[in-house]
DNA sequence: AGCACGCCGACT
DNA sequence: GTCGGCGTGCTC
């Protein structure tokens, strides 16, 4: 059908993979652009939908068209380069497009809200300034308004909330008070206090990146930790300012603490907005606007702030590149590092990418020369390398978790006045509670796990389901007594305050750090020396550094080398790298323990011989000799329900109906169970897509997707893809 | 995803 | 006889 008017194509807040025409609304004042929200009528309810594009065609006949209600931005949510980024980037993930842009905007926006309104604000007049040097006599709420209003001004709500309507409507109408419009207030500009003087190391990557910031270049930064990775980015971003751009910055989810923005503000003399997922709607949709509209130059955010709008953006900045948490596990399953990069390469600007222990990939990208590498080996302001030593567990007996020579360690250092940090990546007491008298384990009634004892709560939780009980007295099925067997922190915890009694300790977990907050409260008392002994989950090795931390202990390492994850192993050489680096201060070299009762295992020697480095590049030897990533690329069409036959019926057509062929360097593998098949009540099972060019790749899954969706699966199963997954259980 | 419609079991 | 279960289909 041919039309005069535009039709805007919509697409909504569903898992719909297409979009919805409609012809614009009558009372257009608006012009229709792509990327700005629309009220529509979606059968008979009404819908916020995101105009994708404009067109004159419709494969719909011109009768069934409705019209639109009401565009709802002046403008269109995101600058170009980002709008162009999310419409590729729903492509990449084959990810419904709808769900892609409402990813990437602030709640506030999502239900249609926001932009266009702008608050009433009543201030002191030119007027009102001068009747009142002339000392008038007002009653007390008059004083109270004009009080309130001063020149800066108050806006109408809280007037009218503070039950003051008469007198503000009696001193406006005198012209004492005047209303102005305005957007919500700008976020105050730092100090641009001078940071330190750069080391030679810092110098020589600032001058790299700075000398290349006039386009696309992506930069590995390798650098210890303590190594000062957060000065280099401050001084590029510095430059980047001093250019008139700004600057995204994203940082691990757990990174992102009050400190850290406060550092960034305190350095950077333009207004910075934080962008975290636990901020209040409110306060991100200001930080949000405030970066769309460029009066906060400098964004700091987690993974979904790699969607924030801003009008010219000169650097991007991906911290602790290797964290998981750039990757989004549900829903739309996007990498904010990968759509950083994306990102930057669309903008023509430089990306940095900080890590004490990149990821594989990232070192193949190096290698490969699609990365500039840059390294930043020295500890500022400390004593060398850790000394790296091994338990073997099978020789010590370990007493709840730790081994003689462990406790014998951390007894030498408390007693030289040191600060002991021991690591064990598992919360709760023990991981199981077992019946000595028949060999039961208690397990969970949803998932296929045992359930973990939280001795001090009395509680046996599932760590994947969240269900939770109270502790049985006795078996449930021969009435012994029941005992926990494995240690948590909760259980470490015991046996070091038992042992040192005199050594205040500090347990950082999930189930100590609540809310937000906490982790600060917690992490003072350790940085202020008044904790001794630090225990906790990997909570512990991100971002945060404790210079006077002498000894790490890492419990239970061994989780990792038989992982039935191709990157286990990966990620527990990260952990162990990161935590290590939390030991040694300037006057002594600090000392890690690792216990294993694998201590031969030729991972574990490799990474303690020869570092993170040997260590990967043994890795990526053995990812090439597998044809695993970075040498190939993935998807997982993964699907779950309540009936596992269902489950694996429906891989079983959808595998058939699939069209890839080995000719085109591509293999499909399963269906298989999930390694934990039953999760909350439901099976889980998935089929693997794997190529060698990424091209390949895209290409089965356009083609084969909408005939999986044709295939009409139940509406009690789920199923979704999971492009460049970095969990293939 | 919502939200309707539609056809079969336990209840005022 | 109805209220309500969730299976199925549609939304421009």
């Amino acid at each position: 059908m041919r039309s005069v008017s535009p039709i805007l194509q919509v697409v909504l807040d569903t898992p719909l993979r297409h979009g919805f025409d409609y012809l614009p609304p009558t009372a257009a004042g608006i012009r229709a652009r792509a990327g700005q929200r629309v009220l529509v009528p979606l059968g008979r309810r009404r819908a916020v939908g995101v105009i994708a594009g404009l067109t004159h065609e419709s494969e719909l006949p011109a009768a069934k068209l409705k019209r639109a209600l009401e565009i709802l931005d002046a403008e269109p949510l995101w600058d170009p380069v980002t709008f162009a980024l999310l419409n590729w980037a729903a492509g990449y993930y084959h990810h419904p497009p709808g769900e892609v842009m409402f990813a990437a905007m602030p709640v506030a926006l999502r239900e249609g809200g926001g932009a266009l309104r702008r608050e009433l604000v009543w201030r002191l007049s030119a007027r009102g300034t001068e009747m009142l040097a002339g000392g008038p006599r007002l009653g007390r709420r008059q004083q109270e308004l004009i009080r309130l209003a001063g020149a800066a001004g108050v806006a109408a709500a809280s007037i009218a909330a503070a039950g003051l309507g008469a007198a503000l409507k009696t001193l406006a109408a005198r012209g004492w008070l005047e209303s102005i419009e305005r957007p919500e207030a700008a976020p105050d500009a730092g100090s641009g206090c001078q940071g330190p003087a750069l080391t030679a190391d810092q110098d020589k990557a600032c001058v790299a990146i700075g000398g290349a910031l006039d386009r696309f270049g992506a930069w590995l930064l390798h650098g210890v930790t303590g190594s000062g990775k957060t000065e280099v980015y401050l001084s590029l971003i510095e430059r980047v300012l001093a250019a008139g751009r700004g600057a995204l910055v994203l940082v691990p989810e757990i990174a992102l603490t009050p400190q850290l923005v406060a550092r960034f503000q305190q350095r950077l003399p333009v207004p910075v907005v934080a962008l975290h997922s636990s901020m209040a709607d409110g306060a991100r949709f200001a930080a949000w606007r405030a970066a769309s509209t460029g009066a906060a130059p400098v964004v700091i955010g987690t993974r979904s702030a790699v969607f924030t709008p801003m009008p010219a953006p000169g650097l991007v900045v991906v911290d602790e590149e290797h964290d998981s948490s750039y990757k989004q596990q549900d829903g739309f399953r996007y990498s904010a590092r990968d759509l950083a990069i994306a990102r930057a390469q669309r903008a023509g600007i430089p990306v940095v990418l900080g890590s004490a222990t990149p990821s594989l990939e990232s070192l193949a990208n190096a290698a490969a020369g699609r990365y500039l590498k840059l390294k930043l080996p020295e500890r500022t302001g400390r004593a060398g390398k850790p000394r790296v030593g091994v338990i073997d567990l099978r020789l010590h007996a370990a007493r709840d978790g730790l081994s003689q020579p462990a406790l014998a360690a951390i007894e030498r250092h408390l007693g030289d006045g040191g600060q002991v940090l021991v690591f064990l990546n598992r919360r709760g007491y023990a991981p199981t509670l077992f019946c000595p008298g028949c060999a039961w384990l208690a397990p969970c009634q949803f998932c296929d796990a045992r359930l973990v004892v939280h001795l001090r709560r009395a509680r046996l939780s599932c760590h994947h389901c969240g269900a939770e009980q109270a502790m049985p007295y006795g078996c449930p099925r021969c009435g012994s007594e029941l005992r926990p067997v494995g240690e948590g922190t909760e259980r470490v915890e015991a046996l070091l305050a038992q042992l040192f009694p005199a050594a205040p300790l500090v347990r950082i977990d999930r189930d100590v750090i609540r809310r937000r907050g906490d982790i600060e409260a917690a992490l003072a008392s350790v940085t202020g020396g008044r904790a001794r002994i630090l225990l906790g989950t990997q909570m512990l090795t991100k971002g945060h550094d404790f210079p006077e931390v002498t000894l790490v202990v890492v419990l239970a390492a061994d989780q990792g080398l038989f992982g039935a994850d191709f990157r286990a192993s990966e990620r527990l050489a990260q952990q162990i790298v990161q935590v290590a680096g939390r030991a040694g201060r300037a006057d002594r070299p600090g000392e890690v323990l690792i216990q294993s009762c694998y201590p031969q295992h030729p991972l574990l020697q490799c990474l303690i011989t020869e570092g993170y480095e040997g260590f990967a590049a043994r890795a990526l030897e053995e990812r090439r000799a597998a044809g695993w990533p970075p040498y190939s690329h993935l998807a997982l069409l993964r699907a779950d329900g309540p009936a596992r036959a269902e489950v694996h019926e429906f891989l079983r057509h959808a595998l058939a109906t699939a069209p890839a062929s080995p000719r085109a360097g591509l293999r499909l593998l399963g269906p298989a169970p999930a390694a934990m098949e039953r999760r909350a009540g439901r099976y889980r099972a998935q089929l693997l897509l794997e190529s060698q060019a990424r091209a390949s790749l895209h290409r089965c899954l356009s083609a084969w997707l909408p005939r999986i969706e044709a295939l009409g699966p139940s509406r009690r199963l789920r199923w979704s893809v999971d492009v460049d997954p970095i969990e293939v259980d």
